[in-house]
This record gives C-alpha cells, structure tokens and sequence, in this order.
DNA sequence: ACCTGAGCCGAGAGCGCTCTCCCGCCCGGC
DNA sequence: GCCGGGCGGGAGAGCGCTCTCGGCTCAGGT
C-alpha cells in the first residue's frame, strides 16, 4: 500500500547527468563555480528524477538541521483557553518556513516533561529553541543553556531578561496598561480597580505596575489578584463590589478576566459603561468582540511577537559560529507597542 | 557564548566501557543478547559521558525518523478564533510524546505552501502524517498518497472516507446534531430553526444531515446557511426572523454561531430559553460559558480525537512494511460520541 | 574427548551526503 | 613555445550510526 519507493540519491542523478556526486552537490546547494552548461544538465537530472536530498545524511555532516523546537510550558489549560498561542505559532511558523526551517513543537505539562525535553534538546535535533509560558523557577532556561542551544523567549522571563545575552521578544504590557488606566482617567473616571493577572507570570506583574504607575496613590482595595481566567473576573469583581461599591472603572487583566467581571457587573444591576467603565488587554478575538458590551481592549500584535521571535533566533542561528565578540549586536530584549481598541465598554 | 562542546559518539563510549560500538548500539537500543555485567558496563559508560544518540546518524540508516507532521490547511483565521486546534494538538502531543515521536508543524495558508508541504513531504523528513480541516477538492491527500506516507485525517474527507484505505478520525457530527435537534422537540419546540456551517467541510454537511433526520419536513425557509463565525451568526438569525418571526428555536451549527444568533434574538428582544432556545455546536470553552445566557450545546472530545489520530497514525507506523494483507485491520474511519451539554439556553 | 549448536560479541560495510584536497585544463604573459 | 596561475571538477574521506556476518566460547550430548 504505502510502499516507499527508493528514492533518488545523489549518485543517481551524478551518473544521469555524467557527473561527481560533488558537482551535483554544488549545484544543488548552489554554490557558485559550476559551470552554466553543465549545471543546466545537473538541473535536469534532477528534475527528471525527482531528486530530493536527504536530510538525515545532510545533517550528519553539517551538523545543521534547519528546524527550531518550540516548546510551549504549559500546565494549565489556560493558553489553550485562548488563541493566543494559536495566533503565534501562526507567526512563528511564516517565518521559519519563509527560511525553509521547520518546527518542531514540544508541549509540556508538568515536571516530568523536562526531563524529556532535555533530553531531547541535547540531542541535537533542532538548532535553536523558542520558548513560551515561563513560570517564575522554570528549570527550562537552565536545560536549554545546557544543550548549548541559541534560544529566544515570548515574554520577558523573570530572570534577568537582558543580562546573560538572554533575548525575548514582549509586549508593552506596562506601557499598554498605562493607556488603559490614561484612557480610563480620560473619561472621568477616578474610582479605577484593577483585577491582575497570575502574579507569576511577568505579563500579570508589568501589567500590575502600568496600573500603579498611573495610579500611584490607589486605594490599596482597588487591586485584586486574579489569574486571567472569567472564574477569577467573577470572584475579583463580587470582591471588588463588596469593598468598594462606589467604584466607576475596572481594568482588568486580560479579556477573559473582564468578561468575568462584566457578567457579575450586570448581575449587580451596573451599567457598562454608564455605571462603570470596563477595560481589558489582548484583544482575543472571540471573546472581545462578543462580550456584552464589546470590549474596550489593549491589542498587542501577536502574531508579530512570533515573527519577531523566529527572526531573532533565525539571525543568531546564521551567526557565523566564530562572532563571540559579536554578542550584544543581538538585542536581549524586544518590546513591542501596543494599541487602545475603543469598543463600547469604555 | 553557545560554543557546542562535541557530543560523545558511540566510538567514545564503547572506547570507555572497553566494547565495541556495536554492543553499545545494542545496549542503547534496548536489544538483547548483551549479558548483563557488559550491558551495566556500557549503561555507565554512557551516563558517565552523558551520551545521547545522534538522531540524524540514526536515521540514515533505519529511514525512520520518529517524528510525524501535523499538516493544518486553514487560509481563514477561523481555526486559529478558536481553541479547538490547540485542544487537538494537546492530545496528539501526548500521544506522540508517550511513544517518543517528535510532532513536525506544518502550517499552510494558500496554494503555494503546498508545493512546499509536498517537497517537505517527499524529503523523507517524518513517518507519516496528521492532517486537519480538508476543504473540498484540496490537493494534500494526492501530495501525501505520491510521498507514499501513511496518513490519518482529523475529520472525514470528503472523498471516499473509508475507502482506497483512507484512515481518519471524526467527532459524530449527525449524531450530535439529531441529539441537539431532539433536545430541543423535547422542550416543546416545533418551529426549531438550523444556521448551518460552511457546506464545503464534511463537519457543517453531517449536522445539516443530523438535523434534517429530525426535521424530515422541515420549512426550507428554517434553515440557513452560514460559515461557522460569529458575523454569519448574525446574519443568519436576522434573515430566520424576517422569514419566519414565529420560530421557536435555534439549532447553530457551532458555538461561535450560535453565539451570534443570540446577540440577534437579545436586539429583537426575545427572551432565551423563554421564546426561542438556542443550542450551539463543539463546547468551545471561552464562548459556550460566557455567552448570556450560557449555551447549551453538544460537546466533542476535542483531545480525545488528537490522541486517536495520533495512535492510529502510530500503530499504522509500527506495521511491519510486508503486512499488505493487513490492510483493512487498521479502521478506515472511527467516529467518536458526543454528548449534550445543557446550560441556560435551550 | 569430539562434535554440534546456541548464544555473545566484534569487525566492517555501508546509509547519503558534504567538503577538502588535488589534479588537469585553459589561458595569458614573456 | 613554455611556464605559471587560476579555476572547474573529481576522488575520497569521513559524519555517527545500524546491522549482517562470522568467529569464539561454552554447554550438552554422544
């Protein structure tokens, strides 16, 4: 049934166009100094027989592999609950196939995964890993650096990101949560909450210190912790209401923290945006605009975080081996802009 | 700065555990005949050096390269609005994972990343592979037939599923759809309305299917077409209310439609469940709870059918290549149950 | 004691490719 | 007409592994 043909090797179409293996080599990697006639005739060959390299015996002597793990460490279900990975991946996967590399995916869920993912990473099947989800004491950086493998993190980690050439590509998490709460200001409000994210994660952390940067003076009952889910939305805003019934905005954390919320608001018989303005962060598609009313969200550009991600690595991937001195042209950290997405419930 | 220290070959272990590098591939490998005091030798010898095998040289010559690529088709953004992709790939990661396979992402968009798949394809880079959201006529099964790889379809084609040996995986769309349907005669509904999906996707036909195997005389007039967003949603329900103001239920090919449809019914100002009911399709996680009310809907084991994909596509791999007669061992289709989910609208 | 056979283990050939030599040819200069 | 330089192309040595094959050892049967 699928019975694998024995495919074309490098001899075979060396012998169809009259040739050495190492010439059909040049011209198949394109390396200058053949000669236009003759790798015409090595061009046809190939054609004729539907050469295609191996990649196994390639590897073996380049010791390259032209393939970048992604390993996403991800206990929760959460990152699954959105699109958001969804969307990077997308990102990450048009630039490296623009490059002609390939993506190998790793998922890990708990502890024992490491191991496996260590190992895996040593053994030298992938040229650089992209990393996503990191928790505060994630062994990963450690076994990655091991493998001596160049490597590029989604999200700043919360180890120094800057320092040790450690690279990751943010969003301006700070940044955006300061145009929320500005936003929020904007529109008269003074009595602003903030439902945080899970604190162990620096997205949540940076988010936290855009609200305070704005607010500095805030009514320490005006923050509550949450972990980015609508569980946590809900219990957070029934808090909130409690402590503070007087309040007249709430930013929360993400999209899904502020779905939670706006039900329990509406429950509570409040107004959004009358009685209390609503402001989120991600702009998750399905949820933002469906919510009721749609939300008033900080967008960052997803898919460009992965694209930026898979440059960066891909650049040091080319990085001639020698370049030591060069460390530091690559810059540790990129942070990407975000933008205010005026709905109606802000 | 990432200087990769030369990885211990086989040579270098057998020089330390004082065999030859064929006992060590033997130990390595887990085959027998290796008596014990050597097999403990060689175990020491390759922690003692970390030794970790080269997958590249290993594979030159086993041709295997355990690792299988998931091929996702999606041109339009609805694959990545919602989580379903994700939840799958979880489930066919572990599976892989568990049986040491490694998972090669493919991701295309248009026509030309086809050309690119065949060739990556053909390149003899994975065993087999996985492959979702076939549109009609796609060109990926013919691709995947001429690289002679075993494959296993997340969904039934369109074509001759169950034929030529075609192997794939479905949730009980018409099943799912006839309980649906049911449900919501049960709640006393006559006039119960259909939003369908995209009619070129197998999944979108089955429910249409589902529903008219309850509905044999149904007003044509109750059902409309959609493409499983939201917008058709609206769309949808705005057309159903023109025509048949006196329906008394909804049945949305999806959640994401479904949830639509409600944001319709809320503007007209009809009460759900009390006026019309509403029930949706696939149990997304982040729509299906936050819509208001929340839906009821048929749920489909998102994982499960990863997983399932991923051990068929396994057990096809570890075939012995004579098996020929065999064929025909492997189910050509399996179709997993779903279940009603009841929640507050319908 | 000899033969047989059943393991164990080592030697060595190759998997398909890249890449370094090195050879030979062609051309220009004197 | 001869020599030297340069460049195009071929020969061949591996890359690190698996796997066949054959030799060696040792037990058991005669």
């Amino acid at each position: 049934m699928t019975e694998t043909v024995p495919r074309p090797t490098l001899e075979a179409v060396a012998a169809r166009a009259g040739v050495s293996r190492a010439t059909v080599s040049r011209v198949v990697n394109g390396s200058d100094g053949v000669r236009e006639p003759l790798a015409e005739r090595v061009r046809r060959a190939v054609d004729e027989l539907g050469y295609v390299p191996n990649q196994a015996a390639r590897s073996l002597v380049t010791r390259r592999h032209d393939a970048v793990a992604v390993i996403v460490a991800e206990p929760e279900t959460r990152v699954f609950a959105d699109p958001f990975f969804a969307r990077q991946l997308r990102g990450i996967s048009k630039e490296l196939t623009a490059h002609d590399n390939q993506l190998v995916l790793l998922l890990t869920e708990d502890r024992d995964d490491h191991a496996r993912v260590g190992r895996y990473l040593a053994g030298g099947h992938v040229d650089g890993a992209l990393v996503f989800s990191l928790h505060i004491d994630d062994p990963l950086p450690g076994l990655i650096r091991r493998a001596g493998l160049p490597a590029v993190f989604g999200g700043r980690p919360d180890f120094g990101g800057g320092r040790d050439g450690v690279v990751y590509v943010d969003s301006d998490n700070r940044g955006g949560a300061r145009d929320a709460v500005r936003h929020l200001l904007g529109l008269g409000r003074s009595r602003i909450a903030h439902i945080t994210g899970a604190l162990d994660q620096t997205s949540a952390v940076d988010r936290l210190d855009g609200f305070r940067d704005v607010r500095v003076d805030t009514d320490p009952r005006l923050v509550v912790e949450g972990d980015f889910t609508a569980a946590s939305g809900e219990r957070a805003m029934r808090e909130l209401l409690g402590r503070r019934p007087d309040l007249d905005a709430v930013f929360a954390a993400n999209d899904l923290t502020a779905a939670g919320a706006l039900r329990v608001l509406r429950e509570h018989g409040r107004r959004v945006p009358d009685d209390v303005a609503v402001v989120g962060f991600d702009d998750m598609q399905p949820v933002a605009e469906q919510t009721e009313p749609p939300l008033t969200t900080v967008r960052q550009d997803i898919e460009g975080m992965g694209r930026l991600m898979a440059r960066l690595l891909l650049r040091e991937l080319d990085r001639p081996a020698t370049a030591d001195e060069d460390a530091g042209v690559t810059p540790s950290g990129v942070v990407l802009p975000t933008t205010l997405v005026r709905r109606a419930s802000a």
